[in-house]
DNA sequence: ACCATTTATGAAATTAAGTTTCATTTTTTC
DNA sequence: GAAAAAATGAAACTTAATTTCATAAATGGT
């Protein structure tokens, strides 16, 4: 955790002089990590082993490890995370604020992927006969842009965005056949149904959601891209781009599996585009 | 700069050595920030005034200086950049890589974002009669996403992603209306040309694409998402990702040059979609 | 309100860590 | 292959951090 935030936290726990160290390193964290212990207890008023014993309260083992925690906690790009767009932000706050919310949100994805899941899936995926990717509202265009991805690959590969096609689809689906169902809140009726639909007709389903939502308990694997809750206030953001950074994934380790011949092919698809696009002079 | 990449880069300008307190760091740092002087001169067969001498050489103060730098480095989620994905990758390896520089991408491409035009872009989009969404390829599934989002907030807008719409789409534009082309490679011939028959016909046209491309001459207003060359190496990953993220600033700024009452409007329209939805019970 | 007990604090001593000096060894250059 | 330059480590030195312990402040019970 964040040394800053904890001692934020337990600043309640401390006594009075323990405070005035904590004052005097939140008011300035950068100037403290090139201070010795001498110049911090003069900066606070209070003596060496003051400072000493504030340390081992925050559970470091003195002032040089506290100094290095403290270090880290400045070198993240995101020094308080989930900083949310107030009223009054100007474009560059608030331009500030959702790339860094959105790159704290790929970081919890990651944390809450599993690399067996991804495994499996992309074995499931490179065996299957037919790929299909359902997605209703903002994950419907991760759908898109999964269909595009394997379209590349020369795979069978279909996507909907509508739920009588997807049931249709669903319905229609066998044994070989990979049905991948994405839902961010995994709550989305239609969308569970039509999961369940193409699991009882023996297709794979491979659920992109929230761990532990009614979806992902119909699904054969669950790939659980967690992103903090609030992020999505009002229109899914950071849910979405997480969902892309897995499909991304998943085709990486699809070209992986395939080999450096299928790869070839790949530069070909990418050539044919060449003749429709200006040349660049630089 | 990261220390890590640092010593990388100067490993051949170190004495014989030197470079194996080097190589001792690099093998595993998060170790070396927990020991003392003594015990990595001792870990790297050398004496200790070798480690302070090679933290000298990297221009920092001495060695709890050098461990400071060092910590600073770890700390950042992202300590070997553009990490290319490789052949003999394990899921968890490609996984890690692919969200990192994921991450990486939307980090420079927020620092080639500029706020003036992003406030003139929300000016611009508050007081459009109609906006027009164009992408082809990877771009599409953003300008589908753009849609998505200006749709919830009741304005007129649509979305193309073929050309022969977007060109007669382009051809029936006037005064008022908004035209936001997005492309990466802004090399595209088709949407190059679609982006001069807009402002021939007096539309305002934003590009969202790279620095300095064909399309970026052509429009009004330019919004450079610049992310790292190599990155999108045989399809697109990050660009579209930073797109994506610059549709949610957009898609903020106006929400926010709306005000509170247009807010409401927008919570209206997400408790319109609770009733197709399972009922949570945590 | 007062005394006893606990807790907090800093001066001084101690210990640990890092740095400098300098003699010795290794490498380079002519 | 010898002279000069560079690299290296042992030992001395310096600085910084920690522990000890005596004193002061705060807390709680009567």
């Amino acid at each position: 955790m964040n040394i800053l935030e904890k001692i934020t936290n337990e600043l309640d726990m401390l006594s009075k002089s323990e405070r005035k160290v904590a004052e005097v390193i939140l008011a300035s964290p950068s100037t403290v990590i090139h201070s010795s212990i001498a110049a911090l207890a003069k900066q606070a008023n209070i003596s060496e082993p003051t400072v000493n014993r504030f340390c081992r309260r925050l559970d470091t083992k003195g002032y040089p490890d506290f100094k290095l925690h403290l270090a880290q906690s400045l070198a993240n790009g995101t020094p308080y995370v989930n900083r949310h767009v107030d009223e009054n932000d100007s474009a560059d706050e608030y331009t500030a604020k959702i790339f860094e919310s959105t790159m704290a949100s790929l970081e919890l994805a990651r944390k809450s992927l599993d690399a067996n899941d991804i495994n499996r899936s992309v074995d499931v995926l490179t065996q299957a006969n037919k790929i299909s990717f359902f997605g209703l509202g903002a994950s419907a265009i991760v759908a898109h842009d999964a269909q595009n991805k394997f379209f590349r690959f020369n795979v069978p590969v279909v996507y909907f965005d509508d739920i009588l096609m997807q049931r249709m689809s669903a319905i229609n689906s066998r044994q070989g056949d990979v049905v991948i169902v994405i839902s961010h809140t995994g709550r989305t009726k239609s969308l569970v149904e039509v999961a369940s639909l193409a699991k009882e007709n023996d297709a794979t389903v491979i659920g992109i959601t929230t761990t532990g939502t009614p979806l992902a308990k119909e699904c054969s694997i669950v790939l659980s891209v967690d992103v903090s809750e609030d992020t999505d206030l009002y229109m899914p953001m950071s849910s979405r781009i997480a969902q892309l950074a897995l499909i991304d994934v998943l085709a990486t380790g699809f070209t992986l599996r395939r080999g450096s011949k299928f790869r070839d092919n790949l530069k070909k698809v990418k050539d044919s585009l060449r003749s429709s696009r200006f040349d660049r002079r630089d």
